[in-house]
DNA sequence: TCCTCTAGTTGCATCATGCATATATCTTTA
DNA sequence: TAAAGATATATGCATGATGCAACTAGAGGA
């Protein structure tokens, strides 16, 4: 059987947000889940975050949310700001939560494919020292339960 | 301060491995750990382990492992199949298996990363069905302990 | 003979990222 | 007052990885 990745039903709408392994998209859909919030907050609070590696580039954070805003997963308002220039404020739209939900699932289920990796890992590094030797093929309890 | 994304530190060899989120590469890495294979055979594993999202691509394999040769993570020679055409088979370097163990580090941080999402987005569900609602910005204990 | 499974490789389009850079406003400091 | 710096958003470009199709090729079965 030949490899196909695109997904048979028809749940294909957001298919490639689902896809992504980073937690940007999905911290950014949160934090909005919690109050709206302009660009560079988002930044700020991602960057504060432990569910971010890194730094995270302000290029790609403000791409992401246009992108979002034309997928109809969030709207903005441009709002004069207290202090320094207007600032453009995105709130969640009930498409963005309904995918927060989905992004939700999607990391618990990465979570448990980690836990799998490390457990694999684990059991590896157990009887040998680093040494290579040969492990038979894998057992039933590391079989794709997915 | 501006973004900077390139670590200051001399760890940078291998520094693309350790990006990526993905569990292909470190999945590759753990398989050759517990024994020397050829890239189908690591195909078939990571399709039926649990800790690769879906079906894989070979091509997406057959390359990555090119690459980590190329990188002296692993080493191949081949190899007579007793059936079907020659198989060149994969076992891993010192290197490689150096890399694996930062690896491994690296999944238990994004594990943690995934559970600081999972959990700031049930705290978010929890006193707020769905309704936007105007939480007060994050408080110290979901503060960036990374 | 034809088909399928096994096994590996290459080309190509696409997409997202990282980084540099540009812009504009407001505040602080020299 | 002028320069510098923080705030705030946006665009251009190179790079790199992926997904998919297509191709080669051997071995075994119908």
């Amino acid at each position: 059987m030949a490899y196909r990745n695109t997904p048979e039903d028809e749940n294909v709408a957001y298919a490639a947000y689902l896809r992504g392994e980073q937690l940007l998209q999905p911290g950014l859909l949160l934090l909005l889940a919690r109050r709206p919030m302009h660009g560079y907050e988002l930044i700020q609070s991602l960057n504060r975050l432990s569910f971010h590696p890194e730094e995270c580039d302000p290029a790609t954070v403000y791409r992401n949310l246009r992108r979002m805003e034309d997928d109809d997963l969030v709207r903005s308002e441009w709002q004069a700001g207290e202090s320094g220039p207007a600032r453009r404020v995105y709130h969640l739209t009930a498409e963005g939560d309904r995918l927060l939900n989905m992004m939700a699932a999607n990391a618990q289920r990465r979570r448990k494919q980690l836990e799998a990796f490390l457990t694999l890992f684990a059991d590896t590094r157990l009887d040998n020292g680093g040494v290579p030797s040969n492990k038979p093929p894998l057992r039933e309890e590391e079989t794709k339960t997915q």
